[in-house]
DNA sequence: AACTACTTATAAG
DNA sequence: TTTTATAAATAGT
């Protein structure tokens, strides 16, 4: 695909193939994560080299998201004249369990405003009350969040011993609980749980 | 990567996204296809939409890349005394399928605002920002959802045969709302079909 | 491994 | 869906 356009199939000279692997296997996982990032769908990719070699990827649990494809090709399958009593089973709770999911997923997105279109005027009416009525919850809550913070900060203020009057650049160094490494300075607004998973493409 | 570069995080307009994804799935299944025949390579990609859609490709067949994974990975977790593998299964899926139930539930119930009190200031900003968000958008789909139904009405309203003059007891016999059966006919002058026509969205 | 000249992919319309 | 203008991927050095 550059400087001349190659033809899709297996290259012949070995180095070239495992150069091209290497580049390709690269590009491929980048925009696994990218898509997945971007459109929040969930992915297991799995590649396997000439030489044997696995190199793999999943937006989320590899584990997960394999039991998930199997579920649903297990449904698509539909066949097996008989299944096991233990898979009849199994597959009985599956789909109790996965019909949940399905719900459950699908109620998470029109609370979040998604998907809204198959809902008629008094089921939107409804919806947007109960999320009204969950915004308020929350704002309450982190009001009184604020407020608690805010209070401990007035004691902690007013418990500074009568020092720094003279010496402006560091106000406050012994809110420091420990004499360690103080805790990196983030804003509020800079944590945020949803980081700590391991970029595996950092730009 | 194109008009304009865009940062890889989750795209915030559902129809936009939707699109995206489309596209992008197609891209990324071309290049596994690609990598796989220039390459030599074993390759299972699974992908799941943000709605459960599932799309896979494998160069040969699912079953043995995700088997071939599996002993790849045992082999690492080296664990594990030996229940059967029927029930390693079962059980494996039950754990995921709980698990994901669990973590849906309990955002469900953080959208409607309840259990709040394991959250931290930020998350609480967070989920605030992000209820706000849905809220607009129903409020905003339920405004549409409105204008449309008054269009309609009004176009009734238009429509109605110039009748009723000689009886102002029953102006509109035929407006009342759906639900129950409308009215029978009370004269050959109220006849009303022009209601069914050219609605353009039929309930 | 780094460098381009070119092909592809794709964001926006 | 189809069409661009532009960003990204990459084949061959």
């Amino acid at each position: 695909m550059t400087r001349q356009r190659i033809e899709i199939k297996k290259i012949a000279n070995t180095a070239a193939r495992q150069v091209t692997f290497s580049k390709r296997r690269r590009g491929l996982f980048k925009k696994a994560h990218e898509l997945s990032t971007l459109c929040d769908a969930e992915i297991a990719l799995i590649v396997f080299s000439a030489t044997g070699k696995l190199f793999k990827y999943s937006s989320t649990s590899m584990r997960q998201v394999i039991e998930r494809h199997r579920l649903q090709s297990e449904r698509i399958d539909g066949l097996e004249g008989a299944p096991s009593v233990e898979l009849q089973l199994e597959s009985a709770t599956h789909s109790v369990l996965s019909k949940e999911i399905a719900e459950k997923t699908q109620e998470l997105r029109q609370l979040r405003g998604e998907d809204l279109h198959g809902l008629n005027l008094d089921q939107l009416k409804q919806l947007e009350k109960l999320v009204q009525g969950g915004l308020s919850q929350i704002t309450e809550t982190k009001g009184a969040e604020l407020k608690e913070e805010n209070l401990i900060l007035k004691q902690q203020v007013e418990n500074l011993p009568l020092v720094v009057k003279g010496q402006p650049s560091e106000p406050f160094p012994h809110l420091h609980k420990s004499g360690d490494p103080p805790p990196p300075p983030q804003g509020y607004n800079t944590s945020d749980i949803s980081l700590t998973l391991g970029l595996p493409f950092p730009s």
